[in-house]
DNA sequence: CATTTAATTGCAATTGGTTTTCAGTATCGC
DNA sequence: GCGATACTGAAAACCAATTGCAATTAAATG
């Protein structure tokens, strides 16, 4: 039985005109299987373990097949390395990172995400997405700090 | 007399052993007199209408001494391009983007400062800054898709 | 003011993540 | 199968930003 997550993405890829090559399999099942917040070059590395010549370009290329399919969410964190996490059948969620050890917790909080609709109401703007990271200290690196 | 963003600088660059050059004094005069939100390019072509002979690495150099001094901040809207805005004397303020036309709003809500606090609370947190960028249509961005 | 030392400059080369080019190869609809 | 189209890896290109370097300049000291 197919998943429902394959499905999205082998409809995406029909509708678009895409195909499916042994490669875009594997980097997709290796996305899918890798939890949190990581780097192209990171996964890149993993699927290299399973299968040794795939092209890093290839994975940059699938990789933007995700997210244009809406299972792939790209953000970065202002230092100019991207970061992938899961986007299909995940809430929409901001981030919250330590300085220090680079932990990320996920966060939400419906009143910020109103507020943030009602600001941009008050300057007669659509909202379509915004991005929010709160940077701090995580309880292990204060005690450690201290 | 002598104005008090200006010895703030000043004030910085003998407290670390930094030293005063023409290019540096036209490229901090450039920047406080250029409003709004531009990219070290933009500020370095506009140093050079002035002085042509001035390198893109001072630019650079220089746009570090004005960000560790406080007088300037810097933040970039994820394309990869930093941009810099006047932090002296201005209070903390998140963006407001229109995707299609770039322009920019600056936007304070209390509310959600005082939410982003305790969310990094609830996670034991101890928060250090911040960003929040809100993209959208503007008002005549609307007006001219419809 | 001259001297000495450390800082700064412009240029060009380099970096590092990401994208593009290209010639060969594989996929897909028929 | 077959042909049109899409995909691949390797390497080159990109591009904002940084760095190495030799020449120049600021500024502390006497
Ligand atoms: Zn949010
Ligand atoms: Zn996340
Ligand atoms: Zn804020
Ligand atoms: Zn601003």
């Amino acid at each position: 039985m197919k998943s429902s997550v394959e499905k999205v993405f082998l409809d995406y890829m029909h509708d678009n005109g895409l195909s499916m090559t042994p490669q875009r399999k594997l980097i997709v099942e290796t996305f899918l299987e890798t939890e949190g917040h990581f780097s192209a070059e990171t996964l890149w590395s993993i699927v290299r373990e399973r299968v040794s010549d795939v092209g890093q370009a290839t994975v940059y290329r699938t990789l933007k097949i995700l997210v244009d399919s809406g299972l792939a969410d790209c953000f970065d964190l202002g230092d100019g390395v991207s970061l992938y996490e899961h986007a299909y059948g995940h809430e929409h969620h901001d981030h919250l990172v330590c300085m220090q050890c680079g932990a990320k917790v996920e966060i939400f909080d419906q009143t910020i995400e109103n507020r943030q609709e009602e600001v941009a109401g008050r300057f007669g703007f659509e909202l379509t997405r915004h991005r929010m990271y709160l940077f701090g200290l995580c309880p292990k690196c204060q005690k450690e700090k201290a």
